[in-house]
RNA sequence: GCCCCCGUAGCUCAGCUGGAUAGAGCAAGUCACUUCUAAUGAUUAGGUCGCAGGUUCGAAUCCUGCCGGGGGCGCCA
């Protein structure tokens, strides 16, 4: 008996009454209602505020409509008691056996177990990280590797196509001053005003001159294409690399360069103009974002004839949209939240609907923090704090793991201290242990040849139950961490999963002790673990950390 | 000045898209190790959910205004 299947269940019972004349609902029976875990114990194992909410369109009141269902539902298959409390909750307790059940569903379903067909059919965009080629990954851009991947992760789990990009801004003003600062480097000069002055831009200066002996006999002009051509191309198999072993694979990176010389943008902004959304003035070409919501409207064509960095946004988004993807996410930085109102107006210029054709996702700072004291970056100084600040202090499963726990609204602190630690106090390492104690006792199963067997009506201990119905849980959290865009969601439910499990373990014997005999409680509690392994690992999949057999 | 995000236990944060007596971990007190990983569990204490109004059967959650913190407001990219 699962949320989902309750769900069905009280519908079903809404219906019955619909159709015996009991019950008068004027928008027709919904298709699914709210099941809700209570807080409070003695409140049953689920609960449903269907009756309040429902009464006034039905024309009666709660309490009135809560017996009406109550009776229905007592007589469902997998129900052992409705209860009725306070304004019209039906407090449920399930049938043990009913619920048992869910341990062998889990096992067979395996890796698949959380899966559902709530995107299925839907081509996802998934962009994100797309930082600059000018600098090793700063930590921002970091998040959204960890979020993003997982947010992927969990669109798949849940039947989304999904397609992961890297928008490579490999053209315009920051690459020259990228070029010009290697240049100079060279040359032994000071880094320019405007450029970047990091350790990083030394070294591979170095290494150009290395490859291109030559390079600084050519002229300025000559030896500044060098290094741009190169430098990017290094600086870029540096970020590709630190994905890489971050395990976030992008299925397509993409060079805003190639829009700017295969016409992508004169394209689109010959779109736009067909659409009568964009105007001269000064000698610009403006896109009116105004009236999509936007606070003012925005140049795409500069007067030097040259598209301006939003142009380049608009070609890109066409052309996502041609390729077929009804669902474009770009996932950006607080720093860059200025661009929400221009995107989403850039959407609506084109006829799509902002929210949905385009989603834009913000994430908040990240700080790291070591002795309490935050790693302060300063471009000027070049002491950009970067991704291996952060994996080389704390390594790919913590770092991901600390990303991702977090609602990206909130900025979030990384204590570099606290996620090095081999204790409780750090969550990645308090689910990767309940996994890795699950894995234990797996182990010293099969060393006993005692086999999981189901016998859902013998797991009836309260802490059982607890168990069952947390790991029932996890498609719900699948599904709402993909509806809400949420994956820290699927973290918390795990670190919640892990002490449950751990109660479970305190209190129920699942391996026969010494020479006792082996039961069929031992093999139906034993594929209650395996149950919970197989829900410990498969949310850790989805966030890409991993799930150890030993620590 | 305008825009976005945040404000919940001493600390770090959840809060199931409006529900019942607001939760977890850490830190503090007490207790349980002939333990299947004690890297654990049990238990106690800890709160005017920033403040003030409003919406309704019901608000930490939605609306408005303040206060405090973070970020952003280029024909830069």
């Amino acid at each position: 008996m699962t949320p989902e299947q309750l769900s069905t269940a009280v519908v079903d019972a809404l219906a019955s009454l619909v159709d015996q004349g009991a019950l008068a609902l004027p928008d027709g029976v919904p298709s699914e209602v709210t099941i809700e875990r209570p807080r409070q114990k003695g409140h049953g194992d689920y609960a449903t505020n269907v009756a309040l909410q429902l009464a006034k369109k039905a024309g009666t009141n709660p309490r009135a409509l809560a017996e009406l269902v109550a009776e229905k539902l007592t007589a469902a298959d997998g129900v052992a008691e409705v209860e009725i409390a306070g304004p019209g909750f039906l407090n449920i307790t399930v049938d043990a056996g009913a619920q048992g059940r869910l341990a062998a569903e889990v096992v067979a379903a395996g890796s698949s177990y959380g899966a559902s067909d709530a995107f299925a059919g839907e081509k996802i965009n998934l962009e994100f990280v797309s930082a600059n080629p000018t600098g090793p990954l700063h930590i921002g851009a970091v998040r959204w590797a960890a979020v993003g991947d997982a947010l992927g992760r969990i669109f798949t789990m849940t039947g989304a196509e999904v397609t992961r990009e890297y928008y490579f801004n490999d053209h315009g003003g920051q690459i020259d001053r990228f070029s010009n600062s290697l240049l100079a480097s060279a040359k032994g000069e000071p880094a320019p005003e405007d450029g970047y002055g990091g350790e990083y831009i030394q070294d591979i200066a170095a290494a150009i001159v290395a490859q291109e002996p030559d390079v600084l006999e050519l002229g300025d002009d000559e030896a500044r294409e060098v290094f741009r051509r190169i430098g990017v191309e290094m600086m870029f198999d540096e970020i590709k690399k630190s994905l890489r072993d971050f395990r976030v694979d992008f299925d397509v990176y993409f060079h805003e360069d190639n829009l700017h010389k295969s016409g992508a943008v004169a394209k689109a902004v010959e779109r736009l103009t067909e659409l009568g959304n964009t105007y001269e003035k000064d000698n610009a070409l403006w896109l009116a974002t105004e009236k999509f919501g936007d606070d003012k409207d925005r140049v795409i064509i500069k007067s030097d004839g040259n598209g301006a960095y939003l142009s380049g946004d608009l070609a890109y988004y066409l052309d996502k949209r041609e390729r077929g993807f009804d669902r474009c996410f770009i996932m950006l930085g607080a720093d860059h939240h200025g661009y929400v109102g221009r995107m989403n107006a850039m959407c609506a210029a084109f006829g799509d609907e902002p929210g949905k054709n385009l989603e834009i996702l913000i994430g908040q700072m990240v700080n790291l923090l070591r002795d309490g004291q935050p790693l302060r970056m300063s471009k000027r100084a070049g002491t950009v704090v970067t991704i291996d600040d952060l994996v080389g202090a704390i390594g790919v499963d913590a770092s991901r793991y600390a990303l991702a726990r977090y609602h990206s609204d909130s900025p979030i602190d990384i204590d570099l201290d606290l996620w090095a630690k081999a204790t409780n106090d750090n969550p990645v390492f308090t689910v990767q242990y309940a996994h890795a104690r699950v894995a234990s006792l797996l182990r010293n199963a099969a060393d006993l040849d005692v086999v999981a067997a189901s016998h859902p009506e013998l797991l009836v201990h309260e802490k059982e139950g607890v168990l069952l119905r947390s790991l029932a849980e996890f498609p719900r959290v699948v599904k709402a961490a993909a509806e809400l865009r949420e994956p820290h969601r699927v973290a918390r439910y795990l670190e919640d999963l892990a002490g449950v499990y751990h109660r479970f373990y305190d209190s129920c014997r699942v391996l026969p002790r010494g020479d006792e005999e082996t039961t069929d409680l031992h093999r139906a509690r034993l594929l209650l673990v395996d149950a919970t392994r197989t829900v410990l690992a498969n949310g850790l999949a989805l966030l890409g950390v991993s799930a150890p057999e030993r620590m």
